[in-house]
DNA sequence: ACAAAAGTGTTCGGCCTACACCCATGG
DNA sequence: CCATGGGTGTAGGCCGAACACTTTTGT
């Protein structure tokens, strides 16, 4: 994959890197959102060292030498959250160095991990409670160590986007799922109410969105519903590049769109 | 603006950025685009120094001590294209830091330039001919240095999706404008014929979009056309948060969305 | 007068919205 | 048989594509 320099100083041999650049500590970020109780949330820890110390914060920590960016978000998760959850995992953008961190200048990769409810395992050692939250009273009411606020209100607002023209809704529903669960899914992030027959005769009309299992609902009120499963190469992180880290192209998009009312 | 520490090595002093961190050379590369006998075209730059010596590259460099991304990418283009640009600078994406440079892991945050055609100024020191190329050449002929080829065509992709729902079409023109150069911008950019009467009503009718000057065109052929301004909070690189560097949040969208065709 | 480019009016079809209506199951 | 939710039919309106037509200049 790499070359044998895989140490925390690169260079060392042919070519070099300039001597006057910059060496920057580099950490990864993750707003990690799902659907619960009909509302988007987002995944938090209490820092348990400084600085920040007690306050909430995304889930997320340093690159460590010989890292990938996305392999390094993988693990923060693991050890904050104690999860290894499945869903699509998608770079967001990358913050600083200055002015961020009061030790000083470090870069900030953050992601987007857009997921099925899942259970937070354990909290991790460097880390407090680990709990979701909704994504409107943090965005509108709490304060975040760094500049995770501003993280967290990309991440969000990339992800209503997302819905509109993109399969991505069906990350954050499980492998088999309803056209009913499916639609909540989008009024949860887009906070609206959508009706549902205009919405089920969109979603089952949208080439690429759905796929059908055959198989129906059974148990609860009402009518049995049909249960779909994520189309092939929508929700399923594709990454056909040889490339180890990098924004992936959205190669399936959702023609038509489903658009989120105008206000 | 930060601490007093602005030095390679932070975190001298108070709480430490952890041993174990890896700390990583990291570059900003530019890809810079404008519209140009009616084409996409994209700087590059020819290498002038190893790795790849003699190979086309996007236009960037090394992040210094106490620079900020933005300021690295201004500086990356001032020095080796001579030229400091209007238009609209924003991230791209950050790509790296395994596999991607001979020298060893390198982080790498490329931008994108949407500027109106403007001329280069001299080859910088480390840098050979530096020179416009039309982007659709590049994307399926020319091999560039490192992963340049994938960045470009992230950011061309980036482009023109942007065209959709922002108004910077209008940073590829000039301080004023008339609406058919407008659509050659779109017509370059998406690479399609659109039809000069309904893309007129359009980009008229769009708020947010265009604002009139009262002055027309005068010289050319047949009836002189109106000239026009981006409208206020448009396509000028608004920042306005305090923090140095991060994805901008695009607040100016335009309603309804001027759609390229569909294939 | 004619060419050329800017801009307006009009028609047509598709898609989105709203809502009436039918379907299938559990109590 | 009725409540509950799943799903289809259908009418109206809006918007974009297509294109005939008018306006305003240069030659």
């Amino acid at each position: 994959m790499n070359r044998a320099d895989e140490t925390t100083r690169p260079g060392d041999g042919d070519p070099a890197v300039p001597p006057d650049a910059a060496l920057l500590p580099v950490t990864v970020d993750v707003v990690a959102l799902t659907v619960r109780d009909d509302a988007l949330q987002v995944l938090l820890v209490e820092r348990g060292v400084d600085p920040f110390r007690g306050a909430l914060a995304l889930p997320g920590g340093f690159v460590l030498p010989g890292e990938g960016l996305t392999a390094a978000a993988t693990r923060e998760l693991a050890e904050e959250a104690g999860v290894a959850p499945p869903g699509h995992l998608e770079q967001l953008g990358t913050y600083g160095p200055l002015g961020r961190d009061p030790r000083g200048p470090v870069l900030s990769v953050a992601h987007l991990l857009l997921a099925p409810d899942f259970g937070v395992v354990r909290p991790g050692s460097d880390a407090g409670a680990v709990a979701w939250h909704p994504a409107t009273e943090v965005l509108d009411g709490a304060t975040l160590a760094f500049d995770h606020a501003r993280i967290l209100a990309d991440g969000v607002e990339r992800a209503r986007s997302k819905l509109e023209y993109s399969p991505l809704a069906t990350a954050f529903c499980g492998p088999e799922f309803t056209v009913a669960e499916l639609r909540r899914v989008y009024e949860a992030v887009w906070g609206v109410r959508l009706d549902p027959r205009n919405f089920s005769r969109k979603a089952t009309g949208t080439p690429g969105l759905l796929e059908e299992t055959g198989r129906t609902t059974s148990g609860g009120a009402g009518r049995p519903a049909a249960l779909y499963r994520a189309a092939a190469g929508g929700s399923a992180g594709r990454r056909d590049t040889g490339v180890e880290d990098g924004p992936a192209v959205v190669r399936a998009v959702i023609d038509p769109p489903l658009l989120r009312p105008r206000a």
